[in-house]
DNA sequence: CCACACCTTTCCGTTCACGGAAAGGTTATA
DNA sequence: TATAACCTTTCCGTGAACGGAAAGGTGTGG
């Protein structure tokens, strides 16, 4: 399972360093990177999650490293989270408003306005964090119940394998990690 | 917070208890219980999430309590999960499919069948684990996330405040709950 | 018995998140 | 320079998850 760098969302496009580290990708190389068809990048793009990324002198979508964290941070909240595009939509929005508070924070030395812009900045996360809690706890119940199930049927099988010493409760916990699940998963539609 | 009584899903709608207790529903009146309409409540019936519940003589429609945490159980996995209906009936089946194994289970002794049974349910409870704890993993990222930034907004309001002790980390732990998110939340659109 | 609020099925409409074809332009390679 | 394999925009189509109207039946208080 690759890591994943950190819920830190890719900044906007703007100031971008065009110069070397890598090449920029075109839009089907992109789309096979981070598992999307070319199609739904630029639905993505027209709906607003990603600011106009640069072109090619032939009008070709040209995309970084940066484009290419954002769309994994889109993906991933699609998919694991559930999220609509409006609401990822509205993530990204606030992830930029942050930016924006920082700046004016750091342009103003009047305690009203600081105290202002921080408030501003709490009531957010508390809404964002209000709704993610939510959807955490039930997504926690339900893990906890399968595991639960899961070390039930693991002890039957034990049983049944005549090993008396594990009648009653489980052998592997297995941590939180499952072992192997064969690909069916719960993701979404099949080879979305 | 209301208690969320254990993600076991109510059973199928065979074989209720008819006799007294508490007199059957409307689908008007389980809409307004569940926070569903009528039109969702009847087209989950049509796609199979719930057995066809019992009717009057003159084919309304009647609920009972397992009918409503059945619902209840669809509108947590759809708004908290995010998962679509389908997904929610394969879910339910699932759960159907366990209730089998059960009496299957029950019912032979040959140790043959009995481990075919148990690692058919283990695979199955190994599938849907997958799923789930990838989704649960992203989740708790940006919860964590969420609860960094704001305990560095409130560590720079608390300086702002002129509480010199509290310059550098945070006052107010806030556990995992979120004190007094207002309304908008990151649930789906709005009034859903 | 009758009005009124609720129910039924059926069917057509809508929004979201894309899929896919059409008509044409671009870029790398031979 | 020509061909293949990309790309562009535009537009129409689609499946999911309902919303809402139409045409008719039900149940209950007055």
């Amino acid at each position: 399972m690759r890591r994943i760098r950190a819920p830190e969302p890719p900044g906007d496009s703007a100031n971008r360093t065009p110069a070397a580290g890598a090449p920029p990708l075109r839009i089907h190389e992109v789309a096979e990177l981070v598992g999307l068809t070319p199609r739904s990048i630029r639905y993505y793009e027209e709906m607003g999650l990603l600011s106009p990324s640069a072109r090619s002198r032939g009008a070709y979508r040209l995309f970084d490293q940066l484009d290419i964290e954002r769309l994994r941070f889109i993906k991933g909240l699609r998919d694991d989270a559930g999220f609509s595009i409006a609401e990822i939509g509205l993530l990204l929005e606030d992830e930029a408003a942050r930016r924006l508070a920082r700046e004016a924070l750091a342009s103003t030395d009047d305690p009203a306005e600081r105290h202002r812009i921080l408030s501003g900045r709490l009531a957010s996360i508390d809404d964002q964090l209000a709704g993610l809690n939510e959807k955490l706890t039930r997504l926690q119940e339900m893990v906890s119940e399968l595991q639960r199930r899961r070390r039930h049927v693991l002890g039957h099988l034990a049983e049944l394998a005549g090993d008396p010493a594990s009648v009653g409760d489980a052998p592997a916990p297995a941590g939180t990690a499952t072992p192997a699940g064969r690909g069916v998963a719960v993701g979404r539609g099949p080879a979305r």
